[in-house]
DNA sequence: TTGAAAGCGCTAACAG
DNA sequence: CTGTTAGCGCTTTCAA
C-alpha cells in the first residue's frame, strides 16, 4: 500500500512484484502497445497496488526534454503579467507542458539568475519579460544556444532571432489621443515612464522591437499629436517613476504648471491609480475640467466615478500568442521568429469629454 | 565559443577540453575545496569558453531533489493568489528553489493532475490551495507517500499530518461586525458564498482546518452578531456565486428584500466589486442609507467613492509563512504540522457610518 | 512479446 | 589533490 520511505518505488520495485523484467515493466507503463494486454495489466495493477509513481528527472534525462516551460517576469503581482501569466498557464497546459515561473522584481541580477537556473533546470522554452534598460547578453547567449526563446511585452534589442510579442503600444496611444482630439482637446498632457527623447520619440519609424512600451506610447502620442497638426509641448509630457505614488506627484505637478491642459492621458495601469487619485485629490472636475484616458482595464475602472476610459489591452491574447509561437519554436527551432503586435482597444466611459463641457455650472 | 546544437557541452566535454577527470572537473565548477586553485581557474575557464551549462536534470537524478516547490492554486489572475504566488515566490528564491506553478481553474480534475504532474516531476514540495468541496484523496496520498505539503487558504479535512495557513476567518469577520455594530448597526446583512447552514455555522467551534472560508465567514458573522444579542436573520444572509455578476445581483436582491438592512458585510475580493456596484446602482446612499464593508484590500479601495472600508487580509505574510513553512517541511521530515491562523486588519474608509446618518438631508 | 544491456550527465564514494 | 568506479531511474536498442 502506500509507502512512507521518501524516493519509494521504483519501476524496477514494479517489476519484480509482477514478476517481469524493467523494460517489460516500462512498456506496459507508458502503455506501449508492444505488451501483451495480459501482462499490461498485471504491470499496471501492481503499479497501483504499490503506489508506484513515476520519475519524470529520470524520464527528462533520456527524452532530453522535459515538459516544462519558463517564464521569466518582473512582477507576478501586477496585473497585466498575472493575467498573461494565467493565459500562458492555461495554453501550454493543453499541450502537456507545465509552468516554472520566476520573478525579477525588477532585478537585472534577478533576472540574469531566474534565466540561468531555469536553463539549468532544462525547461524546454523560455518567455521572458525582461527588465527594462537592462543588459540582454544573457537572453543572446541563451537564444544562440539553441533554447527556444519569446519575448514577452519589452523586446531585447541585441537579441535577433527571438519571438516577440506585445500591444501595438503606438496605435494604442492613437486610440487614446485621437480620442481626445475628436471630443475637442488641444492641449494634452500625458504622464509617462518614459524620458521625452526627441530624437527617438520623433523617429519616423520608432521600432517596437528596438523601444520599451513606455517609449512607444510616448512615441504614438506624439506621433497622433503631430498627425493631428497639434504641437508637442516638452512641459506636457510628465514623467512619472514606475509607481503608483509618482505617477500622483507627477499628475499633480502637470495640473498645476499647466492649466491649459484639458485632457491627460496616462500610459500604464500602475500610474492609471495615481494620476486617477491626483485628480479626484485636486479639485478639478473630471470630466469637466480635465478628462482622463488610463491603461488596462481593470476591475475598478467602471466602480470609480467618473467611470475610468481607457486604452485596453487584449491581455489574454497576448499570453496565448506568446505561449503558441514558443511551442511553435520548440516544436520547430528552425522555424522563423515573427513579431506580433496586438491591438489594443478603447473602451470609453465618462472620464472623457468634450474640454469646458459642464453639466454642472463652474462655480 | 557559443554551440548551436541542442544538448550540447557536456561536463565531459569540458574535463577532455581541460586535459583532468571528469570528477577534476566536476568539483572544480561545484566550486568544492578538493581541487589546486590553478585547476580549478582552467576548468572554469574552458567551461566559460565552451560554454557549458550544468545539467540541473541529472544533478536532480543524483541528489534526489529537484530545488522546486510546485504551487497548484485555481486562478493566478486572483489577486490574493497572484499576491501570495509572488511572496511565495520570493521566500523560497532567498533558499534557492525556484516555482513551478499550476492553476486548476477550479476544475478538480485539474488540480489531481496537477498535483500528479508536479509530483512526478519531483518537486521537493508543495503549496496546495485546493479546490472547494472536491474529493482530496490524491492529496493525503501525497502526503501520505512523504511529499512536504502546506495547505493554502483551504483546508482539505480528510488530509492530516499537513500544515495550513490561512488568515483567521472568524475573527476577521468579527471585526467587520463587530465594526458595524459598534457604530449603532443592528441589521446587517451578509453577501456569502456559503450557504446557511445552521448546525455548521452555528457550531461552538467551527474549525478552520474543517470548513472553507466562506463557511468560517459566515460563521465569524453570526458569532459577533449572536455575541452582540443580535438577531441572526436567513433573509439577511445573501447567497453568491463566486462571480462578480453574481454578487451584483446577491446585493441587488438583499437590498429590494430587506429594507431594514442598514449595513452589508461582503466576504470576498471578487464579490466586493459587485456589490460595490450594486450599492452604487441601487440609488441607496452609501454610507447614508446603508454602510457596505469589502473583502481584501484592493488598489480601487480608496479610488471609489465613498472609500471603501475592509477587512483585509495580510497577503504577503500568508504567502510567506506558507512558503517558510515548506521550507521547513522539506528540512524535517518529521516536524510537526503547524496550524497558522493570520490576524486580518480593519481598514477603516468612508463607506461605514452610523446607520441613518445623514450629511446630505434625504430627500 | 519479452529480456539483457547500454547509457542519459552527473555526483559520490573510494582509492591512489 | 586527482582519477576510477559505480550508479540515480528510466527508455531504448538489440537479441532472443
Amino acid at each position: 500500500m502506500t509507502r512512507t520511505a521518501h524516493q519509494s518505488v521504483t519501476i524496477v520495485d514494479v517489476a519484480k512484484a509482477a514478476g517481469v523484467s524493467k523494460s517489460t515493466a516500462g512498456r506496459a507503463l507508458t502503455g506501449s502497445d508492444e505488451v501483451s494486454a495480459r501482462t499490461r495489466d498485471k504491470v499496471v495493477r501492481v503499479a497501483a497496488e504499490l503506489g508506484y509513481r513515476p520519475n519524470g528527472v529520470a524520464r527528462s534525462m533520456i527524452t532530453g526534454n522535459t515538459e516544462t516551460v519558463g517564464v521569466v517576469i518582473p512582477d507576478m503581482s501586477n496585473r497585466f503579467f498575472s493575467a498573461a501569466l494565467q493565459s500562458i498557464a492555461r495554453t501550454i497546459r493543453q499541450h502537456g507542458y507545465e509552468l516554472l515561473v520566476s520573478s525579477t522584481e525588477g532585478e537585472p541580477a534577478l533576472e540574469r539568475r531566474s534565466v540561468e537556473v531555469l536553463s539549468t533546470k532544462r525547461v524546454d522554452g523560455l518567455i521572458v519579460a525582461p527588465v527594462l534598460g537592462a543588459d540582454t547578453d544573457h537572453l543572446r547567449r541563451l537564444a544562440d544556444s539553441g533554447t527556444a526563446l519569446v519575448l514577452l511585452d519589452r523586446p531585447a534589442p541585441k537579441v535577433s532571432g527571438t519571438s516577440f510579442v506585445s500591444v501595438d503600444n503606438v496605435e494604442a496611444s492613437r486610440l487614446a489621443v485621437d480620442h481626445l482630439i475628436g471630443l475637442g482637446h488641444r492641449h494634452i498632457g500625458i504622464i509617462s515612464e518614459a524620458r521625452y527623447d526627441a530624437t527617438v520619440t520623433r523617429a519616423a519609424e520608432p521600432s517596437p522591437t528596438a523601444h520599451r512600451p513606455s517609449t512607444m506610447r510616448l512615441a504614438g502620442y506624439v506621433r497622433a499629436m503631430t498627425d493631428a497638426g497639434l504641437e508637442v509641448r516638452p512641459e506636457h509630457i510628465a514623467h512619472s517613476a514606475y509607481s503608483s505614488a509618482a505617477s500622483y506627484a507627477a499628475t499633480t505637478r502637470l495640473l498645476n504648471v499647466t492649466p491649459q491642459v484639458t485632457a491627460i492621458y496616462c500610459t500604464d495601469n500602475v500610474l492609471s491609480v495615481g494620476a486617477f487619485a491626483a485628480l479626484q485629490d485636486s479639485g478639478c472636475h473630471c470630466p469637466r475640467d480635465i478628462s482622463l484616458v488610463g491603461f488596462d482595464d481593470h476591475d475598478w475602472a467602471p466602480l470609480v466615478r467618473p467611470r475610468l476610459t481607457v486604452v485596453a489591452q487584449p491581455t489574454e491574447v497576448i499570453g496565448v500568442t506568446a505561449a503558441e509561437d514558443l511551442l511553435t519554436a520548440i516544436a520547430d527551432p528552425a522555424r522563423e521568429p515573427a513579431t506580433h503586435l496586438l491591438p489594443a482597444r478603447l473602451v470609453t466611459r465618462d472620464s472623457t469629454a468634450p474640454p469646458g463641457l459642464s453639466l454642472i455650472p463652474p462655480t
